[in-house]
DNA sequence: TGTACATCAGTGAACGCGCGTTCACTGATGTAC
DNA sequence: TGTACATCAGTGAACGCGCGTTCACTGATGTAC
């Protein structure tokens, strides 16, 4: 950062962090490639030697927020081993971190609609993401009581959309306001289901 | 519908109609002032006799949205009542149906960006369908033993963040795949929290 | 029933703007000899 | 170490476009008398 001569040294990332920077200001349609490269410092049509354009800038964005998501979730979760309950809920408490910490790569990755298979590296990071948590609910299932196992790929999926409805009507300045921090709020339905799956009561 | 002189005789409503077609098909980004305008068949300076401006057209289709989703789920709540469980999974399908059915209205309400206290109107309306959700959750809560009763405003908010995450998660082209049908998905996890309550035993 | 007039919904032309993208170019870098 | 040259990252001017919004206007409607 600092040097400057005709050349950047690294524009590439410099842009996508230009675009976090706009999209965390302005959201998603607040964000114009021509800013961007203003931001960066350098003239709009730089952009077209490292992007094929305001689309593909984007899902580098996403990419990247899916690959320091993967990361997190896979440490939260493991850091809370052996308990279920520790475990989810730190994952949990890491879910929410994560889109209050990383607001742009969440909306890009969330919410700016772009599809998940934009371009092959965000499709990867994408199934990287998912995988990790799955794993997660995989290694968990055999604490459940064989009776009332749902499949793996199931219960990742409810902690995963209870997750991200929290973060979408609670953790925003969005439409649902409730007395609780939305950590309290996810923490305690975390609690909830996992009791609903037996898996409290077989783990403590 | 049908005859139109110069004066339309409803345009007001005619472009709140047009906006949720544009916004079905191209999402809250691709619909224009303009162009909805052109589907209701007038020249675009013809909105600002009934709308402030863009967000103000969206913020009343965001409204009737409100409106249209409170209606409904009461209806469904009410109509699965006594059975905590029916009610509760009726309520849960309704909405996944709700967010099918009304694609615009949806996109509108809850991927806009357009705050929900835009217009006095709009507040109004969603403020109301929460007191539905809340409401709802209150009758329950007197099934819950009362060791395990949490307030009901929070068990509303979980399974409106449930509902919510699987609809934009599962239910749009969207990030996470699953094997399993959105409605499965959600029905399976409503499910699972009310055990997790205790609601279920105390129910059936 | 007829006429004058106020009201107001919609027109159409115009505006300034910033967007994404293209193009031929030029300046800096790095490598071969 | 020095020179020639290929590579390629960034420039800057230009484009066509459609947007949201404004304005003075006009045509239709409805009401008072």
């Amino acid at each position: 950062m600092g040097k400057r001569g005709y050349h950047h040294g690294n524009l590439r990332q410099a842009l996508v962090e230009a675009a976090l920077t706009l999209i965390e200001e302005k959201g998603p349609t607040g964000f114009t490639l021509s800013e961007a490269a203003k931001l960066a410092g350098v003239t709009p049509a730089a952009v077209y030697r490292h992007f094929a354009g305001r689309e593909d800038l984007i899902a580098e964005a996403a990419r990247q927020g899916f690959e320091i998501f993967a990361d997190l979730m896979k440490y939260a979760y493991d850091s809370g081993l052996p308990s279920a309950l520790a475990a989810f809920e730190a994952t949990g408490r890491a879910y929410l971190a994560f889109a209050r910490k990383h607001p742009g790569h969440y909306i890009a990755m969330f919410e700016s609609g772009i599809a998940p298979n934009r371009t092959p590296e965000l499709a990867a990071a994408t199934t990287r993401a998912r995988s990790v948590l799955e794993q997660a609910a995989e290694t968990l299932s055999e604490h459940i009581p064989a009776d009332r196992r749902p499949p793996a790929s199931m219960f990742s999926a409810h902690i995963w959309a209870l997750s991200h409805g929290v973060v979408e009507l609670y953790a925003r300045n969005n439409i649902a306001t409730s007395p609780f921090s939305p950590e309290d709020l996810l923490e305690a339905g975390i609690g909830i289901y996992l009791r609903g799956l037996g898996l409290i009561a077989a783990d403590q």
